[in-house]
DNA sequence: GGATTAAAATACCATTTGGTACAAAAATGA
DNA sequence: TCATTTTTGTACCAAATGGTATTTTAATCC
C-alpha cells in the first residue's frame, strides 16, 4: 500500500467536505485499502489527520508563507494574499488547515497541537511581514503590528472559509480589499 | 414533561458547545426526559433543532435585530453592534445561529431552511439599515449598499465566532472597530 | 373502585463510528 | 521446494448514533 497515495487521498476528502465529517472507513475505501493497513501506518486517526496536516502545509501553506515571506513591498504583497484567497483555484473549496482549526475541538491531540504551531508560525510571519513594512515606512497607522497581524490573519482566513461555501469569488476579494484596506489608507 | 424546559436545555447545550455535537440522547438526560417524548413533541432531531433555534431567534437574535432597527445613525448603531458582540455576557460562547449556519451541512433539511431565512432577514434589515444611513448622507462611501451589508454582517459573524473560541474581547473589540472604521472613514 | 384512555419509559432496532485479533497471502530465505 | 517472515485482509469488538415498538404508569371517566 503506498504511504503518499493515501495521503493524497485523504488530504483530498478532507479538503473538499471536512475532516470531521470524513471517517476512517470512508478513506480506506476511497483508497481501496484495508482498515488494518491504515492503523498500522498512522496509528490512529489522529495519526493520519497529522500526517495529512504535514503534507498539507508542504504542498499548499509553504506557498502561502512563501507570499508573506517574499519580501515584496505592502500594497503588492497584500494583492497576492488576496488573488491567493480570493483566486487560486486551490482555494475553491476552502484551506484544510482552515477547516480543522474551525473545529479544532473535533480533533486528536496530535493534530490539534501541529494546527496551534501551524497557527503560531503563521501569525508570526504576519508580524515579521507588518514589522518589516512598518520599517520601511510603509505601514504608517496607529495600528500596532500585532494587532494588524492578528487582523491580517483572522481576515484572510475568513475570504478563504467565505469560498468553501460558494460564495461569489468577485464578492470576496471585494469583501477582503475592504477589509485590507485598513492597512493602506490611513 | 414541559416542552419549555426541554427547549431552554437544549438550547444551552447547543449554544455552550455545539449543535453538531450534542447527540439527541445527551439532550433527553439533561432534560431528565426519555427519548420517545421528545420525539412525541419535536418528532425528529431536526424538528428539536428547528425549533430551539425559533426560540433562539425570538430571544436572542431580536435584540440584535432591534438595535439595527432602532433608526439611529451610523456611528451610534455601529457601536452599539460592537458593543454587543464583543462584550455582551450572552455571546461569550459564541452565538447559536452562527454555529448552525457555519454548520449548516450537519442539519436537516428544515431547520437548515429556517438558518437560511433568518440569513436573509438579518442581511435585509443590514441593508436598510444602510440605506437609510445613505439617505441621511451619513454613509458616502463609494462601497454599495448591499456590498456594505454584506461585510457588515460577515465582519461581525466573525467577531462573535472568534468569542466563541476564547479570544480576548478586548481584542476582538479592537479587530472589529478596525474592520468597520471602513464605513466611517473615507 | 374499576374500566378506559392518555402519557411516559423500558428496551430494543439498524447503522456507523474508531479500533483490533486473527487468519490468509505473499514475499523472502535456504 | 519448503519453511520462515512479513504483509494484508476478513471478521469482529464495544460504544454511540438517530429512531421506534411495546409495555408500564398515570390520569380520567363512569
Amino acid at each position: 500500500m503506498n504511504t503518499e497515495t493515501v495521503l493524497d487521498v485523504a488530504m483530498s476528502a478532507y479538503w473538499q467536505s471536512d475532516p470531521a465529517d470524513v471517517s476512517v472507513n470512508t478513506v480506506c475505501q476511497m483508497a481501496s485499502i484495508s482498515k488494518p493497513s491504515l492503523y498500522r501506518e498512522f496509528g490512529s486517526e489522529d495519526g493520519l489527520k497529522r500526517a495529512v496536516l504535514d503534507s498539507y502545509a508542504d504542498k499548499v501553506l509553504s506557498d502561502m508563507f512563501l507570499i508573506i515571506q517574499g519580501g515584496r513591498g505592502l500594497e503588492e504583497t497584500l494583492g497576492a494574499l488576496i488573488d491567493f484567497a480570493s483566486a487560486d483555484p486551490r482555494m475553491e473549496t476552502g484551506c484544510l488547515f482552515y477547516k480543522m482549526r474551525a473545529g479544532k475541538h473535533r480533533l486528536g491531540p496530535t493534530t490539534r497541537a501541529r494546527v496551534e504551531e501551524i497557527n503560531s508560525a503563521a501569525q508570526a510571519a504576519y508580524v515579521a511581514f507588518l514589522q518589516s513594512c512598518r520599517d520601511k515606512g510603509e505601514f504608517t497607522t496607529a495600528l500596532s503590528v500585532g494587532a494588524g497581524a492578528t487582523y491580517l490573519g483572522e481576515q484572510l482566513a475568513l475570504a478563504i472559509t467565505q469560498r468553501a461555501s460558494g460564495e461569489d469569488p468577485a464578492r470576496i476579494r471585494q469583501m477582503l480589499t475592504l477589509a485590507l484596506s485598513v492597512f493602506t489608507r490611513a
